[in-house]
DNA sequence: AGACGTACCTGACCGC
DNA sequence: TGCGGTCAGGTACGTC
């Protein structure tokens, strides 16, 4: 699924195909996914020039000529992409393509998103941009910091990490990465870990990420990322969805077990014998 | 305010 | 072959 890494080659890729157009005419038609309504997605990206292609944590947008941006993100399953043409019929689009930007070179900027929990958007204020955690891939990423926030934490490791408001860009395939090449398990309350193995944990999160943007992301056995040329991601999780493989380390057998409950619950994958429960659980 | 629960959505997969 | 049940998770929002 898209995280930063996915994110971040799906905008690398488009800036030189889409950065500099002129978007002709816009379509959207799920008012559910489309912000503030398709009416002024429509009209507010129609017409406007396309000045930069740019990236948030897992969120990317477009700053336009007028002040506003388009933004998408694209959720579990959202895809963009670029294809020749210079026309469509709205009738006969599939199913699962929710937007289409026809731009000024002959060209379409498509979305599709087959679950729909992606979002388009058109919006002059960026909240996200101060709301949003810090980006692990800066220079200045304030490592100490994160750790000592982490340090106050009585959620579990892996749910701290997911919080986008704490570092931007992990989602459960890189939080499950870094976990395990810190040697955490992921129910670790944050607070019951040593500071010292949090400074670690922090430490694995941009090189994991550099090494995945390289590989242009991941795509799991459901095939459900592809970069903007339709191309599968190439970076190998040594942890995440390999639940009955040996572990890489020391052969043990790859656990899968569940975060929280119900409608909420979220997996992670393990190996008992690198990540020990030794400070995990201690309240359960 | 932090922690945790609920809801959204549908393709893929599995057991019967 | 068909069908119901389960799983997948990013994020907004509600509750305690």
């Amino acid at each position: 699924m898209p995280e930063l890494p996915e994110a971040e080659t799906v905008r690398a890729q488009l800036e030189p195909q889409i950065v500099g157009q002129t978007i002709v005419q816009t379509w959207a038609r799920l008012p559910r996914i489309t912000l503030p309504d398709i009416e002024n997605f429509v009209a507010r990206t129609q017409n406007q020039k396309i000045i930069a292609a740019k990236r948030r944590g897992k969120q990317i947008y477009f700053p336009l000529e007028s002040g506003d941006n388009l933004l998408v993100h694209l959720g579990m399953t959202g895809k963009l992409h670029v294809e020749n043409g210079s026309e469509f019929d709205p009738e006969s689009l599939h199913k699962h393509i929710h937007g289409v930007l026809l731009l000024s070179n002959q060209t379409r900027l498509v979305f599709t998103d087959a679950r729909t929990f992606g979002k388009l958007a058109v919006s002059r204020e960026l909240p996200f941009l101060t709301q949003m955690g810090p980006e692990p891939l800066d220079e200045d990423f304030p490592a100490e910091l994160i750790a000592q926030k982490l340090k106050k934490k009585a959620v579990r490791i892996k749910a701290a990490i997911l919080d986008q408001t704490l570092i931007a860009g992990l989602g459960n395939i890189y939080a499950d990465e870094v976990c395990f090449l810190a040697r955490i398990h992921p129910e670790t309350r944050a607070c019951d870990i040593p500071i010292e193995k949090l400074r670690e944990l922090i430490s694995f999160m941009r090189p994991t990420l550099e090494r995945a943007i390289q590989a242009r992301g991941a795509t799991l056995k459901d095939g459900g990322y592809q970069d903007t040329f339709g191309n599968f991601g190439e970076f190998i999780p040594q942890i995440y969805g390999r639940t009955g493989d040996a572990c890489d380390l020391c052969g043990t057998l790859i656990q899968r077990g569940v975060l929280g409950a119900g409608k909420t619950a979220r997996s992670y994958h393990f190996c008992e014998k690198c990540q020990p429960a030794k400070w995990a659980l201690a309240g359960r």
